[in-house]
DNA sequence: TCTGGGGTCCTAGGACCC
DNA sequence: TCTGGGGTCCTAGGACCC
């Protein structure tokens, strides 16, 4: 026995991954995942990309095109998502035959919680498993939380075990930009920099008072705690009960005929009602989600007057209704339809 | 090179009620 | 009467992440 040791696990290029396991051939090649594969089409980004194509500049969500100008010699894969899950359960199946407590957090990374005296054993011992098991390579971060144990995969990667814990925060992470800590997206690293905030150490040592006036009371204590490299240290086993399903498209041409748009609504909205009822699921809330070809991208939500259901017929015509709710006399690019679910059943 | 799809959580403002 | 707060429900949008 020992302390409690947080790690986190995180596949590596994870669903070119995949991909090259079925095509074996393809090790060692640049692979770029995404849309219908065909990178001569507009409307279509990258999900994922090998690190031998990463090495071009191809990043995970940058239009397909773009890729292709990067790295012609690149193999493009259309993606796959049911071969993606089957692989994630068989990684998580792989990290809960250990005695341990394991949290999924997506397809393609886990935390995991350990009473242990040598947490890089138990890391090297996770990684073996997983690749021997299902083929797949990952990076294990050793922390002392939830924020430590993330930041310090990402040091491992590829394929490495970091530590990194409240003994070599401040020394690791001080003077990288404050952008990288996992939460703080382009807008939060904007409005810091205004604030002269730069630095993970500017964050940690900033005044509470001024990032309270900025940000408000709830995020204005959570980005300090953050920088301090503090964090959540439970492990939640329990399977996740998601709150929401969803089903977007993005046309390869704009839609501007109204029968032709409601259609595509009721399109998704009954793929996405099938889906529910297979999974036993009641639906509280219908949003439709138009994005216009200029971008602009209301969305527009209705609860169920008539509490949760599971109808299909339900769902279709609640998206018609709210469709209603658009001025629909520009063209469009992208319909969505989204179900919220009822959290008590 | 114009910008995917699937999610989660938080905030803010108006309605409505006390 | 010309003036209050507070609480909760509801919708819209922002921000972030994989
Ligand atoms: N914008 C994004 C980011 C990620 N993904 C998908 C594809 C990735 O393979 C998977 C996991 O995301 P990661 O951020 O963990 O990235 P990778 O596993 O691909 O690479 P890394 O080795 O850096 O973890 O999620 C996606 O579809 N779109
Ligand atoms: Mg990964
Ligand atoms: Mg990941």
């Amino acid at each position: 026995m020992g302390p409690w040791w947080l790690l986190h696990v995180d596949l590596d290029q994870f669903v070119a991954a995949v991909e090259v396991l079925r095509r074996p051939e393809l090790r060692g090649r640049p692979v770029v995942v995404g849309g219908d594969g065909d990178p001569t089409r507009a409307r279509q980004v990258v999900a994922t990309a090998s690190y031998e194509a990463r090495a071009f500049g191809v990043r995970s969500g940058m239009p397909l095109r773009a890729a292709f100008r990067r790295c012609p010699e690149a193999v493009f894969l259309p993606s796959d998502p049911p071969v993606y899950e089957a692989a994630s359960a068989r990684v998580m199946a792989t990290l809960r035959s250990f005695p341990v407590r394991v949290e999924v957090w997506g397809w393609d990374e886990a935390f995991v919680g350990a009473e242990v005296a040598d947490p890089w054993a138990l890391a090297a011992d996770l990684r073996r498993a997983v690749l021997d098991k299902t083929g797949l390579s990952c990076a294990i971060g050793i922390g002392d939380n939830k924020t430590t144990a993330k930041i310090a995969a990402r040091f491992g990667k590829p394929g490495g075990i970091y530590e990194l814990t409240a003994g070599n925060w401040m020394a690791v992470m001080g003077e990288r930009p404050a952008g990288e800590l996992w939460g703080i997206g382009p807008k939060t690293a904007a409005k810091l920099t205004e604030l002269g905030l730069h630095t993970v150490a500017d964050l940690a040592t900033a005044d509470a008072d001024a990032l309270r006036a900025r940000f408000g009371p709830r995020q204005g204590a959570w980005l300090l705690v953050l920088a301090r490299g503090l964090g959540d240290t439970e492990i939640v086993t329990e399977p996740w009960i998601a709150r929401s399903r969803s089903r977007e498209t993005t046309y390869p041409r704009d839609l501007t005929d109204r029968e032709e748009i409601a259609a595509g609504v009721a399109v998704l909205a009954r793929e996405l009602g099938a889906e529910i009822v297979g999974a036993g699921r009641r639906v509280t809330h219908v949003a439709v989600k138009v994005r216009f070809a200029s971008f602009y991208t209301p969305t527009r939500v209705m609860k169920l007057r008539d509490g949760p259901t599971t109808d299909v017929a339900v769902i279709e015509r609640a998206a018609l209704i709210v469709l209603e709710k658009f001025r629909l006399d520009r063209p469009v690019r992208l319909l969505g339809v989204r179900v919220d679910l009822a959290m008590d059943d």
